[in-house]
DNA sequence: TAGGCGTGGAC
DNA sequence: TGTCCAAGCCT
């Protein structure tokens, strides 16, 4: 039997929508798939809630599930419901979020479990529009929260889904630096028309490009659509236009910020500005990551020259 | 919209 | 070793 490809689309900005036989044979083939092969992870369970849902959205923006998988249970251990860690200062919360790296996210999950408890009676809304509203919620952990936790029908187009897409159907290796108006057609063209159906393949689509067709090694042999893909079909060409954005870390200001941050987490009392000053040499720089930790709330400065996490 | 924002593992 | 990468958000 022969299976159906996807043409390449020269521009998805104007050609048609892709065909309805062609997405659920996409559809059918990665939830197949993924029956088969999905992770167990904690909050895929049924007893994480929204709450634990929304949780390790927020831990794995950028980060890798085995750096989340730690924290992530002290985390719902210790806060089982947003009001519990509404109570808390935020510096608790920076704090518990330990090495995870851009601890601006506890932070704001930090204010999103205050406006949970402040604004929706203490459970995590249900609403797309209410979730946006959310502090370090934007459009894909909003469509993340809805569709995993409550079921809905949304386009999820994080990194995987993008990638899976660009090949699959797009016919390219990666996906342009930013998403784009054309993804974001293409990924609710493909929305199955159910609920739970839509939501299944939200969750199988990204567990595809996270374990089989990532961004280098990707393994065809292992992946339930290659017949059809259009990358793979093209040959696999190699990426063209502009190189993808690296990320430079060695001697900047995040490195600075997270040399201070890191010793203001280990300490259970206000710091002097000596102490801090040992964590780099250069003191413009060093003065103007502390400025920039206290301008982001995550640091508090106190009378005196020192330092702690935020009380309030 | 391009750039800032942490951290550590893999190759 | 240095480079790339990992379920983005915000300004």
């Amino acid at each position: 039997m022969t299976a159906p490809t996807l043409p390449p689309h020269s521009d998805p900005t104007t050609t048609a929508p892709a065909p309805g036989p062609l997405g659920e044979t996409l559809h059918t083939q990665v939830i197949g798939w993924f029956d088969d092969n999905a992770r167990d992870l904690p909050w895929r369970r049924p007893e994480a809630g929204a709450w634990g849902v929304m949780v390790s959205e927020f831990m794995l923006q950028q980060t890798p599930v085995s750096r989340v998988l730690p924290v992530y249970e002290q985390w719902l251990s210790r806060w089982p419901r947003p009001a519990d860690l509404a109570k808390e200062a935020p510096g608790e919360a920076v704090r518990a979020w330990g090495r995870l790296g851009y601890p601006r996210r506890a932070l704001r999950l930090h204010g999103a479990a205050v406006a949970i408890t402040e604004r929706h009676g203490g459970d995590v809304p249900a609403e797309h529009a209410q979730l946006l509203a959310l502090p370090g919620i934007g459009e894909y952990t909003a469509a993340a929260v809805a569709s995993f936790a409550y079921g809905q029908r949304h386009a999820v187009l994080d990194t995987n889904v993008r990638r899976v897409l660009a090949r699959a159907v797009t016919g390219v290796r990666y996906p342009p630096n930013a998403t784009t108006a054309a993804e974001r057609r293409l990924a609710r063209t493909l929305l199955p028309e159910d609920d739970r159906t839509a939501a299944r393949w939200a969750a199988a689509s990204m567990e595809l490009g996270a374990l089989v067709c990532t961004a280098k090694n990707e393994s065809c042999a292992r992946c339930p659509i290659a017949a059809h893909c259009a990358w793979r079909l093209a040959g696999k060409p190699e990426h063209e236009g502009p190189p993808r954005r690296g990320q430079t870390y060695a001697g900047t200001d995040r490195q600075v910020r997270g040399k201070l941050l890191a010793v203001l987490r280990d300490a259970h009392t206000p710091v002097p500005q000596a102490l801090l000053d040992r964590v780099w040499h250069e003191p413009v720089q060093r003065a103007r990551a502390l400025d920039g930790l206290v301008a982001d709330g995550l640091v508090e400065p106190l009378p005196g020259g020192l330092y702690r996490l935020p009380l309030t």
